[in-house]
DNA sequence: TAATAAAATAGTAATCATTGCTGATTTAGG
DNA sequence: CCTAAATCAGCAATGATTACTATTTTATTA
């Protein structure tokens, strides 16, 4: 394990306890709780660190912000257009890994993204 | 086939031209080449509505720029995080829809992206 | 332990890709 | 031809993210 600084731990933490994919503010407004006068540059520049480092997932919907993952096993995210959440679902296999060395990719990271409307919105 | 703009129409056929993933601004400079006076607004405007057609493909792989791109075949995006470069790989199906199925999820548009080092870089 | 170098931080200012706005121009359908 | 809706060019505004600086914390070495 790491020798990380306070904020950088507390901002890992903060992102493997939530599966809502945050974005920067939301996690300032997290590690605030703890760290109440933390930076916001801080927040950013650690999510890169780690993302950096491969610990966390850094991931873009088109939202026009930057969202974090914590969680590091292979899934897709669900973005939903309707209502703007990303939802999780597990796959059976990391196939970009796979498919990326088959082109002489070294793959380090693969991220899958589905654009659609969830069920919960499709009801309304 | 859909009545587009002139303006519209020259730029999915910029995008349709190449396999570059060309950023808006990118694909403004190609653009002018046919219409001079075509301003930057227009051309995020039409790229955001095509793509909202789902005629192009909107994809943000981190580094500061949304990248378009015409080719709507199941395809990974390989990021080389030394160069930059984003390189087409076919997949043999796109699994991700059966995946967001599954999920009570309509899926839309997939997005599939391996970030890593290329051969070219890594021979370096 | 004390001295020193290196890394990280808080706070704030700057950047710049993208979006919003406005008045002019083009297109569509009678 | 005529009107309404859509699109446009040009430019101003936005805001997420990054850069900067002085200060504090951590690591290293003697």
């Amino acid at each position: 394990m790491k020798n990380y600084s306070r904020q950088r731990e507390t901002i890992l933490q903060v992102l493997y306890s939530t599966d809502t994919h945050p974005t920067a503010s939301a996690v300032y407004n997290e590690v605030r709780k703890v760290i109440p006068n933390i930076s916001l540059g801080t927040v950013y520049r650690n999510l890169a660190a780690l993302s950096e480092e491969g610990v966390i997932l850094s991931l873009s919907v088109g939202d026009g912000y930057e969202h974090f993952d914590g969680n590091r096993a292979p899934h897709a995210h669900l973005h939903c257009k309707r209502c703007g959440k990303i939802y999780d679902a597990p796959l059976k296999q990391d196939i970009l890994s796979g498919t990326a060395k088959e082109n002489g990719f070294s793959s380090e990271t693969t991220v899958y993204i589905v654009y659609g409307v969830c069920s919960k919105c499709r009801a309304d």
